[in-house]
DNA sequence: ACCCGACTTGACTGGTCAGTCAAGTGGTTT
DNA sequence: AAACCACTTGACTGACCAGTCAAGTCGGGT
């Protein structure tokens, strides 16, 4: 296959963090294809639009930190610290890309969603995507937790979502102050939110 | 004065329309310019850089859209019933913007904050700004409510913003999801997540 | 040994970008 | 009536944009 490379690998990762950092219309194509080093030509053999590209990105970027969900919300813990653990993770992955690029960087999937929604159906879907499988993880929780009689929901769908938009909000929060401090809230917030009967350490 | 017109405020208001409904490194000075009909030329004499529009024209959406707020935050009616108001308000706003333009569009001030939080520190403040300034009337409201024993929340300061993190938060999920369904839930979860004790009609 | 075709190479296109500029225009001030 | 200056006009610049293309290169299948 003649010379087969990790190109079409190394596009998609440096586009996800380059989007991740700026935003989907400050980055171009030439900067993509720069920072991979890979050329034009090959870049457009791999994917067909710089849209494309992205949605391959961002679906990539899904299938290689899934696995570090499937541990988080793994059913060998409770419910609840579940929960707490996905807090903590938002929090450490946020303060670990601030203190690399100097800004917080805010969820990358409702980046780029809020950012294209109104402007590129593919990529709104998929961010659509990204955002409610992370709703199911939540939600399982929730619905085991509530088995257990550990919260006081009605419908864990809708516990779920709520949850989810207070995680979506402070993230955002974040973003825009450029400050973590909003995100120390995540943890009581959602477990005040759930009525969270008993709170592991 | 040589030949004043409204130029300046039909860029501003051009211009936030515009960024709204995209984003703004999807709207080109040209297009503003054109759509307020003014040349270039003139849009270079009121503002130094497109960034500094964008500025000023938040700024200017902010002073026109506050009597509204103030109306809603009224001290004049309860301050449950305030919060509540504020809920109906966010929505009849994103339905109203959704049905004229096909797509939900979002907390304006978000959007353009998450979308330039990393690249463009001034606009970044301003959006910063911006929400602080919508938190502050949630604040009051809190204040008020606790006062009188109508909610069970500890600092009024950071209910307030765990109160905002949800409205940010559904806003955006529904901007993503393209769907005003999660703002259907926006008014309960604000209720439970402050243990309102009561609920106006 | 030969060819096929996946992949690479880098120059190229036409259009658009933010921002500049020099020459006006006309109301206001003196 | 003359000078001033806020504002207008529209052509212009050079950089950059997404995307194209034709000519390769080389491993694998036959």
């Amino acid at each position: 296959m003649g010379k087969p490379s990790d190109a079409q690998e190394k596009l998609l990762q440096v586009a996800f963090d380059l989007i991740w950092n700026n935003s989907y219309g400050a980055v171009s194509v030439d900067q993509i294809c720069e920072r991979a080093r890979v050329n034009k030509g090959s870049f457009y053999h791999f994917f067909p639009s710089k849209a494309d590209l992205a949605v391959a990105a961002y679906e990539e970027h899904w299938r290689e930190k899934q696995p570090e969900l499937d541990r988080i919300f793994s059913p060998q813990v409770s419910p609840l610290e579940r929960l707490e653990r996905w807090c903590q993770y938002i929090y450490d992955r946020q303060k670990q890309k601030a203190e690399k690029y100097g800004h917080v960087c805010g969820c990358p999937y409702a980046s780029i969603g809020v950012e294209l929604a109104t402007q590129d159906e593919k990529i709104r879907a998929k961010a659509e995507e990204l955002v409610e499988r992370n709703i199911r993880y939540v939600e399982s929780a929730l619905t085991e937790a509530q088995r257990q009689g550990l919260v006081s929901i009605d419908d864990p769908k809708v516990a779920a979502e709520r949850v989810y938009a207070v995680a979506l909000g402070m993230v955002l929060h974040a973003k825009v102050r450029n400050d973590l401090g909003p995100l120390r809230q995540l943890q009581p917030t959602i477990m005040d939110l759930i009525g969270a009967k008993a709170v592991a350490a």
